[in-house]
DNA sequence: GGAAACTAGTGGACTATACCAAATAAAATG
DNA sequence: CATTTTATTTGGTATAGTCCACTAGTTTCC
């Protein structure tokens, strides 16, 4: 396949938009409109370097834009490829990523990495509801969406509140665990996000690049108590996911119905 | 200044770890220190070219490193700086930028970059309950925080819901003037966030580079009989703004008082 | 004194290559 | 046929420059 721009554009704007831009928004269009499907692999580097006349570097800095908008994204010295779908997820809701990620049609699976009994540090208690020297539980896991990883999870929980919580299967739903075997149910969670860049193992974790863009999400979970159980770190892989939220105010409950979640008011490219 | 790193540190895990990943972590290492205060001006890269003995393309590699982790960002042409702390965001709660801003001792300002009665297309009266051909109000707005962008509005308001408000000081809170001016009460919004890249005429009215990270949100906003009246898109510099979300699961409203809203559970850098 | 013109300073874009490391495919081997 | 070895593909990192465009400060000129 020919991906070059025709000589006649080339000429048209010459020289007044990068040619870096160009190529970027030669894919952007070719994806927007559907011709290269999710998962599609993009030419390597050197072809694009050949076909359009550039060097590797400056394909590169077109392939990093692409990827920095979520349209493409990399796999360890292997390729591009077309980014599928983001997945729409509400922080806020007491849904389950499978559950959420099922409803969507999407294929979810879960990988458990480790799982740690520690003690408390400084840091630790200052976020869960335990002292300095208490036992917590670590778990890290990996979650995926139709076999691609777009979330490393470390969840620290207060180990003295679910014994025997690292026997159970890791593998499910750890609200549901919660209030199944501990009788806690969770609500009313702080959640902080950030936009950012992953660092080496978080990177590693999720089979990308270090720095590759990424969105941090932290949870505090309080019990019915209203003392903190569970402590979350997210790392999103930035293009995987949207973000949605539809808040209530508190009003009656029948203005709650028929609310559609999700509303895709951008196509990928801003205008 | 002497920024280079000291010459036994070099070799100690020479070659293991990237160059363009030791000066960023210099950097972020100083930062965080407090060594480097925000809105300290980097050495010119040229100059972190000469003191760490490498080229500029391995030195704007760090930099732009460090940019997608939101501690530095560069203005055009002038250098690169430290970033401000982040502001702490709730796009679920009824305050206005401004008292947001002012809460957290930062001084916030406004500015109306244009304001445009037109008529509505298809792709408007998609998100405003309005059919096409009907006028509504366009309205740019950029808001600043010590002096610095960080965040374009885009406001898209059904016009015959709010006649002449293109004649009222737009720099104010919109959701006041609706209120005090229609007796519109804006509630339940469908927000959505994602991280993205900025095109060309956002990054522009920003003062970034065009491809510089950041966050796009978007909010539907449903008046008190349940029709949408307002559309907003916003333009997000992503190392500006920090989401913390307070969620409420409908509980008794002693149980949603004394809430911290923020929790600085990371450094900027992840571990 | 104020506007216009020059001049560094500094990032933005790009060329042309080189070598390395991980992933994959192909070939040799038991 | 399955396994190990080898070669190829492909991105990751880095060098060494060049030219351009915008910013901001300085000087010149009316």
């Amino acid at each position: 396949m020919d991906w070059s721009i025709p000589s006649n554009e080339r000429r048209a704007w010459d020289r007044r938009v990068p040619y870096y831009l160009r190529i970027r928004d030669r894919f952007a269009a070719l994806i927007e409109k559907g011709s290269l499907l999710p998962g599609t692999k993009l030419p390597p580097e050197r072809e694009l370097r050949d076909q359009f006349q550039i060097t590797r570097v400056t394909a590169r800095q077109a392939l990093t834009q692409l990827e920095a908008e979520g349209l493409i994204f990399r796999e360890n010295r292997r390729g591009w490829f077309v980014s599928p779908p983001r997945i729409q997820y509400d922080p806020t809701a007491n849904v389950s990523f499978t559950e959420s990620v099922l409803a969507q049609g999407r294929t979810p699976s879960a990988t458990v990495l480790s799982t740690e009994r520690m003690i408390a540090s400084a840091r630790e208690s200052q976020f869960l509801d335990v002292e300095v020297g208490d036992p917590i539980f670590l778990i890290q896991r990996l979650r995926s969406i139709d076999g691609r990883a777009v979330l490393l999870e470390h969840l620290h929980v207060n180990a003295e509140r679910c014994p025997g919580l690292l026997g159970l299967p890791l593998d499910r739903s750890l609200t549901e665990l919660m209030s199944e075997h501990y009788g806690i149910s969770e609500y009313r969670p702080h959640i902080n996000m950030r936009p950012t860049a992953l660092a080496e193992p978080q990177a590693q974790a999720l089979g990308v690049s270090p720095g590759a863009p990424s969105l941090y999400l932290s949870r505090i979970i309080y019990d019915q108590f209203d003392s903190i159980i569970e402590f979350d770190q997210e790392f999103w892989r930035h293009d995987a996911l949207e973000i949605c939220i539809n808040v209530h105010h508190h009003l009656s409950p029948v203005q709650a119905e028929g609310v559609n979640n999700s509303h895709d008011d951008m196509p990928e490219t801003l205008r």
